[in-house]
DNA sequence: TTTCGTTATATTCGTATGAACATATCGTCA
DNA sequence: TGACGATATGTTCATACGAATATAACGAAA
């Protein structure tokens, strides 16, 4: 019945995928300054946090996000410009994908059954472990 | 360098969603008419080709396979006119995904690092295993 | 009525993934 | 110089997921 939503990944070269997580893991640094605020804004561990940036920033030939050790509140991480044009295009393309599935399922959507009570919304993945 | 490749699921409802593996296995039964011919041409367990089965049967409210006990050659197993539908959908939304993902994610494809040995191909998510 | 290939299903096991916990290190400021 | 908060990294543990294996049921054909 309701559109149905599209997760994806998309895989650069040989090692180095970009997801939902990761992307949000780069703007919660983006408005926070911080990795482990990022972290905790999340819901992962800190460590999970910076597994998931050290790929990022391995995965492209500059750093998507520049961090500090020790200084004024202990350091920081900020984005790079490529950091921010990785955020950009991701978003721009999400979006798109969103409204063409919303038309291309349309036949089948219909058929579609939802087990739980009524129309439930797509949950989001840090919210599914229990779902 | 390599446009970059998008893998995705839709999520339908609750629980339900399909990828690339269940839409292979419909393909494959399509041109097989039979499960575990499907699986052995996927080289997976006959298992699990049977609980994606299961988890698209269960997925819409009519079935995406008919199948049959027994009789000549055991049984079998067809597409009903949903699966053919299914999988015409979901070719030609990835066919657009792809198309726009080439374009969407240049200008940061440009800056992806392969690691490995030059230009490697995406690999299937099959051939992921050792890599 | 025996055979055969398939659908259908339970059980066990290995592995990969993330969670949790524990530190080490760093640089500014009080 | 000691404290603090953040980055950086190792180690251990639980759990989920697929692989492997085993077996029951079925129905046409020989």
């Amino acid at each position: 019945m309701q559109a149905p939503a599209v997760r994806f990944r998309v895989d650069f070269g040989r090692e180095g995928a970009v997801g939902p997580g990761k992307i949000a893991l780069l703007e919660h640094i983006g408005t926070g300054g911080s990795l482990s605020q990022a972290a905790r804004e999340l819901g992962m561990s800190y460590r999970r946090a910076w597994q998931l940036l050290e790929s990022l920033n391995s995965c492209f030939r500059e750093p998507v996000v520049q961090s500090a050790k020790g200084g004024r509140g202990g350091g920081g991480a900020r984005l790079t410009p490529l950091g921010r044009l990785l955020i950009r295009v991701y978003r721009e393309f999400e979006a798109e994908v969103q409204k063409r599935a919303a038309r291309s399922f349309r036949p089948v959507a219909g058929l579609a059954r939802q087990s739980a009570r009524g129309t439930a919304p797509i949950v989001a993945l840090k919210d599914r472990r229990k779902a």
